[in-house]
DNA sequence: CCTATTATTAAACATTTGTTTAATTTTAAA
DNA sequence: TTTAAAATTAAACAAATGTTTAATAATAGG
């Protein structure tokens, strides 16, 4: 792994576990064990280095979620499920990347990766909104709230992947083990949003 | 208003808008009208003053919830509709409160901070999962997976509250009116995510 | 009215912050 | 091998940070 490649991945993993602003250059520069006066100079300032790290990922996102959504051989409610399950796969490869773009989302300090990130979830949102509400005029789901269906799919993978001891203390045996790590937990989390949201979609009125 | 909650308030509201660390002494007492000292005078410390927050609002959260889930007058599916409507209620009338104790509940930076912030959501987590295991055990509930379902109930929430530049882009009309005024909005949100826990628990398996 | 406590102020404090500079090393092409 | 560009380093920089100090104002009890 090059240099750039090696801040980055150092930088992404303190900005989730401790934020942007508290992080200070020195940590990164300390955790990728290279000199502090490296990160401006490969991107320019420490916020340079955020948007760099976003920018690198986030456009992948968009690509597979567009992909399912256009894919006509599936119908709303598989579209529904391969989206959910798309979407826990990469909060468990790049959780802390997700954890990152969240407290961009949620806080307006730096307006223009506010706005990267607000176009990335409300881009994602809009796409599922109208695969339900093309379900709903087939008649295939109820009459759904669909403008909040996004949120209802990923806000509970939110709560559960952001905070390692709330995950703990609710999913794990011992203190130690996160349940992260457990290979069918990735499963469970998929199962339990797939069922909820199909018995949101499918419930009569 | 006295100055102790006269700063209290203008710091909950940039804590809330920028995070802890970006937001200044200076920001709060600019924002308040008061001298930069006072805040150090009366509350200690910058993380003093985000205690005395967090302290003084908290504990009046989970008594309503606790009440709730031991009244023996109500069924278990009335108990969670009550939940979520309490919840969504403090929502709209504390947001920015629920924004700052979730900042400290996904990040580590102050330690006894955030096991306070903790032992609120695992709390509340494990009453709301008791209350569906009650449910199961008598049969009423489908056997869904409990320990997912405060996440799944209060997720969403966060989702749709914390990003006032998200919610007009979901919800909103023109640019400038936040949803969250609209006073349809609330027992809109209150509906949509009874409706998602309700068939969630009464599906068939 | 006096006085001791509390509240508020302006100024200064030591640290830490992100960033820059200038010198040095490494790299790679000719 | 020579040489110019790129990468890395240690040191210093100015600005901003949370906090403290010492002086002043306000308050309230006797």
């Amino acid at each position: 792994m090059g240099t750039k490649e090696h801040i980055m991945d150092a930088a992404m993993r303190l900005f989730a576990e401790k934020g942007f602003e508290a992080t200070t250059v020195r940590d990164i520069s300390t955790l990728a064990d290279v000199n502090v006066a490296l990160i401006n100079y490969h991107f320019g300032s420490k916020e340079g280095l955020l948007q760099t790290i976003i920018e690198t990922r986030a456009k992948l996102m968009q690509v597979r979620i567009k992909e399912i959504s256009e894919n006509t051989q599936l119908s709303e409610i598989e579209k529904i499920n391969l989206i959910i399950e798309h979407y826990v796969e990469k909060f468990f490869t790049h959780h802390a990347f997700h954890k990152v773009i969240i407290f961009e989302l949620f806080s307006s300090s730096r307006e223009s990766l506010h706005q990267d990130t607000l176009n990335i979830f409300s881009g994602n949102s809009k796409i599922v909104e109208s695969i339900i509400n093309s379900g709903i005029k087939k008649k295939i789901f109820s009459e759904v709230d669909s403008a909040f269906c996004f949120s209802s799919m990923i806000g509970p993978m939110h709560h559960i992947m952001h905070s390692k001891t709330l995950r703990i203390k609710l999913f794990g045996g011992d203190k130690e083990t996160d349940p992260i790590l457990e290979p069918l937990f990735k499963q469970r989390v998929i199962k339990h949003i797939q069922h909820m949201m199909k018995n949101h979609l499918l419930a009569e009125k």
